[in-house]
DNA sequence: TTTCATACCTTGGTCATACCAGATACGGAC
DNA sequence: GTCCGTATCTGGTATGACCAAGGTATGAAA
């Protein structure tokens, strides 16, 4: 546990394993920013040696740090710490959505958090190309109004629009996040355009009126437009999910 | 690449790593729900035999999966399937925040789209529980308001208290991960105590209309108010920013 | 029969060493 | 100065062994 020279380089805590040894050591230097994008950091096995662990242990380490995307592991040329990338999001929602269903509604929370927020914002400093851009959005919402796929795709890119309009990066990587996630959502509510005929009137009326309301920079209105906007497509759900439980025929499944 | 048998029971696709394989194996047993939470899957020495890889490779793609938070590690005991949790995306943000410049604003956006969005589920959902424990965040807010590092402390255990009575396990690990971004910028307020004098009254008073606002089950309100907050606390740096570099003496640092 | 203590086996945690193959760098030949 | 071959570096992997603590089966004691 100690290096060569008896030194505990990296104070070994009783009780730490060595790869929250090594783990440790890595992470504190990233998050205090000595260790940035792009910087190649020690080669594995100088690491070992530096950490007083083996080799492997230092391997563990670094592939735990890869999953999660903080470094980038080249073959017989170095690790090298990465841009920090939404990807292995994509990872960890794979995974997650395998198993577990509650999460939706939690997931949804955080959405309406992050586009009531983007979307004040977007009053604020949307300029003309992310006008224009959600505007285009819009269009596409009304051409494909009868398109499960593409309409889906529509409705999400007129989200994502809001919050590029934000101009906040931080809160564009937690939507991103949550992506697929909400691309499932939206296509499931396309599907019950069918069933329930209001529901047409309500994705294009809804979204316009939330572009009129950045359009006209107010904050508050588009804020609340859009939260009633959640509301109703919420209701939506809970109404079909009735319809389909009592059903005239079963649908499949 | 091969096990004993000549067979290839992972087929190891050429020019596929041994970690690949593992970690492929598992991801799809994950994925397709052969694997499920609860589940131990093998001992690593079994399965390094199975795969025809050695342990250490194993123990690789198994501390990968660790980090994505899919399976628990149990030392001694064999390796579990979780419950897919956002906790890792703690990890994640942290590493992912902790290197970009200039994010401290954008971060606040964040901040600010989570906290107001729990506090209007707070309003909905808050336990009496979540309320005492906003009304003790509250007194220790007056208690320390002449202390620093107190302070800032109770400030951060203040709006935290609000996200965990908002109920949205998502919207609680977004503003953890932004935990340590925040508790500067609260202790850098804290900072401003005694250069801004309307800051203590600011402090205590603002955050008990907030409290008051969800004690009173009004999710606009609530809303509003937290925003204001922030909006003056926002000022208030401002301020101090300019009477800083007009500075009578510098404070050092 | 029930209860409990103990020996043993399993399982993760780790080390040390060795070999491979591609990437890289360096130095000498042209 | 340019070009190319080789020594070296670096990650990828395998072995085999040891440790310590959780689990379990077994046998003794009540």
């Amino acid at each position: 546990m100690k290096n060569v020279n008896g030194m505990d380089i990296a104070r070994p805590n009783e009780g730490q394993t060595g790869f929250e040894l090594v783990f440790a050591f890595l992470r504190e230097r990233l998050l205090a920013g000595s260790l940035r994008p792009g910087d190649r950091l020690l080669p594995e096995r100088e690491l070992a040696a530096l950490l007083g662990v083996s080799r492997p242990i230092v391997r563990e380490a670094l592939r735990a740090l890869n999953a999660l995307g903080i470094v980038e592991i080249r073959e017989r040329s170095g690790t090298v710490v990465r841009t920090p990338d939404v990807t292995v999001l994509n990872d960890f929602f794979a995974f997650a959505l395998a198993q577990q269903d509650g999460l939706g509604d939690d997931v949804m929370q955080a959405r309406i958090a992050v586009e009531c927020q983007s979307i004040r914002l977007a009053c604020a400093n949307a300029s003309v190309a992310d006008l224009e851009r959600l505007q285009r959005a819009l269009q596409r919402i009304v051409e494909t109004i009868d398109d499960h796929e593409a309409g889906g795709a529509a409705d999400y890119a007129f989200h994502r629009a809001i919050v590029t309009a934000g101009g906040s990066r931080t809160l564009g990587v937690l939507h991103d996040a949550m992506a697929h996630v909400l691309m499932r959502s939206h296509i499931a509510r396309r599907e019950l355009v069918q069933v329930v005929a209001p529901m047409r009137a309500y994705l294009i009326e809804d979204h316009r009126r939330i572009f009129d309301a950045i359009a006209a920079r107010d904050p508050a209105r588009a804020d609340a437009v859009l939260r009633e906007h959640f509301a109703i497509g919420d209701d939506f759900r809970r109404q079909a999910a009735l319809a389909v439980s009592t059903p005239a025929r079963a649908t499949g499944r």
